[in-house]
DNA sequence: TGCAAATATGTCAGCAATGACATACTCTGA
DNA sequence: TCAGAGTATGTCATTGCTGACATATTTGCA
């Protein structure tokens, strides 16, 4: 993993001189992590204070519940794309996933 | 288009009933975009209080110049990830985005 | 003006995200 | 304790996003 970074930092034209400049793309990947972590918890929150079934939030995302299933737990291979997609389908405003954001803190 | 999401809605197992229903579906669509909208007009200001280069964002990116100018513009083939990476490329913080998200206002 | 740096636009092969399906697991009420 | 509803997990073909490149256009400064 560490060696993949490398490669895609050298081949995007950076040179890889410190380790502290892995150490930041790290911390990059965490918030990006954390992000989608805290806003599909905001999901699961949100679809249970409507009652909503996963399956019940699929067919409004045009999607599967499997799907739904992976977005609530956060799992690799769903985008935040997918995620802020689920979240207006419940019906959330703008300011709402501001208020969802809100809770991670400064990170970098 | 408006053929294409009739469609969607049929194949997800969606009786369209209604011309509410596909305004519902406009509506979650219009929050989307405006999401997009404010987040790379977002990345702009931050990148240009940077005085970096759209190129000197791309290399910290891994990405390309060309690929900043799209997310920049909110192009549709960018995804709300690419630019939400973008953001935490250039340093901001989960509340950073979350202040930039709260520029919209209620919408559904 | 004219040149160089920055930005925009178009295109495409490759790969990652997607919906869908099958199936396993976990609850909850009777 | 069992049945049924809800949720989790694995897999896969198709689709859509991606970085990269070429090239056009804009910007800013001497």
């Amino acid at each position: 993993m560490d060696e993949k970074k490398r490669e895609r930092l050298e081949k995007a034209g950076w040179q890889v001189v410190s380790v502290k400049e892995l150490l930041d793309l790290t911390d990059e990947e965490t918030v990006y992590v954390e992000l989608k972590v805290e806003l599909s918890s905001a999901l699961r929150r949100r679809r249970k204070q409507l009652r909503w079934s996963q399956e019940m939030l699929a067919s409004r995302l045009h999607s599967s519940q499997s799907r739904v299933a992976k977005i609530e737990s956060a799992d690799p291979t769903v985008s935040l794309d997918l995620l802020i997609k689920a979240l207006i389908a419940t019906g959330v405003s703008g300011t709402d996933i501001a208020r969802s954001l809100g809770a991670l803190e400064a990170e970098i």
